[in-house]
DNA sequence: CGCAAACTTGATGTTGCTCAAGCTAGGTGG
DNA sequence: CCACCTAGCTTGAGCAACATCAAGTTTGCG
């Protein structure tokens, strides 16, 4: 479950790293250094919220969820987070979110007090920790506009549109979507049985063809488009 | 309009704005020798979604609010900012939401260049930002689990008690609201209707009592942190 | 004093939630 | 290899919370 770096995975490439990226080797070596990796088994728990923030880390492969509880058990997902994506920044001290893996995962592993020592050593390290976060708060923002203000299509059809962006290539018809309907409810501010029912219409609609569970194909991107802005079923 | 900090508002406190704070004089007296001083009037704007990110900004006093559109005018705003609150960075080189004051409000603004600057110069400077948009991610990551998953009723209660924590004292009964039900309704995911309706529950239930315009009496803060805790009216 | 903007209140409507079955796929043991 | 079992998903019917539409009322300002 748990791996040095350097022992167990060599086939990493670490200078592909968001932590590393841009940074001379000799530097990228310094940075890996401190690094461990490590892997979880789907449903596993990274750490729940309140606890000491003794880590960070950054996604190598695989997708986890991070979320937020209520007393009563109401759950808000707070982002899906998949390679390249950093988490477990707490300036208090304690994390502010739980974050579980959804597949398999590996992840990059930066103790606390170590990466104290980068960013006081390594001229430029918290500036990129900086733009990691301001890309996180970006995107935080963006799914308050959703949150607050969308329609279940829309929001449904945005989420589409973010899996496919995310999965790069823009031909991607076929779009995997590892985690459940109540991840994406939960996601979206809804229920499962209304995302479901979504589901059901971008299908009899034409938009989007369920293959396999974790599979959507989107077969019509401009009308999901549409939907997504809001321009659902009005002008047809 | 528009001050050099240096020639009309020597009365400012540099050595406490969250940029400064904690450094040598030295160096914050080098921090604040980049920086402007700026007014806006209510209703003004910073700046807009997608405007280039030329500058960043420390509210010094008053209160603003950030906020992004839907493509048909929908709203929602991502937070009401008061000060010591920084804004305005942007690693992609444009904002991704817009700035308006809310009250008069007192800015210290910073050029990116100089802000470059900075950061590459005075270490521990981006560690400093890195913080403050660390807590900004956090209170996104709060608004996120309201907006999603809290009802009306929890929602009015628990903006009610932020207003009430950020103004400090928690004796503080008498809570300056200076944004419009408007605003209320477009940063909780509501309608002005049903925030006008909450609170005249609350004003009902002896939880509140409203006395001008802007100001909120907590009457009963217990009862007032029940409801937002989602205990409301099942118990009593 | 009069006007406009902001807020409140009421009546009605609609979206999405709740509760309750059914269905399907994938895994397990006989 | 197949029948069964279960978790995850879909579908349906009814309902509640919040939105919408439409007046009123209050407040602050010129």
């Amino acid at each position: 479950m748990l791996a040095q770096a350097q022992t167990y995975a060599p086939r990493i490439d670490f200078a592909k790293l968001a932590t590393c990226r841009g940074f001379p080797q000799q530097t990228a070596g310094r940075i890996m250094a401190v690094s461990t990796l490590e892997k979880k088994a789907p449903g596993q728990n990274l750490f729940s919220e309140g606890d000491n923030a003794d880590n960070l880390y950054e996604v190598v492969s695989g997708t986890l969820r991070l979320y937020k509880l209520l007393p009563d058990g109401r759950r808000q997902i707070t982002g899906f987070l998949c390679a390249g994506h950093i988490l477990g920044l707490a300036p208090e001290g304690t994390y502010v979110y739980s974050a579980e893996a959804i597949t398999e995962v590996t992840l990059c592993r930066y103790s606390r007090r170590a990466l104290e020592r980068l960013m006081d050593e390594i001229p430029g390290f918290a500036r990129r920790l900086l733009t990691v976060t301001s890309h996180e708060l970006r995107a935080a923002q963006d799914q308050m506009l959703m949150l607050g203000r969308k329609t279940a299509l829309e929001k449904v059809a945005s989420f589409l549109l973010m899996m496919a962006e995310q999965q790069g290539s823009d031909e991607a018809v076929e779009v995997s979507v590892p985690m459940s309907r109540a991840d994406i409810a939960d996601y979206l501010g809804l229920t499962i049985e209304t995302v479901s029912r979504t589901f059901t219409k971008l299908k009899v609609d034409r938009v989007i063809s369920l293959r396999a569970r974790n599979k959507v194909e989107i077969v019509d991107r401009d009308l999901l488009e549409q939907f997504a802005a809001g321009d659902g079923d009005r002008d047809i």
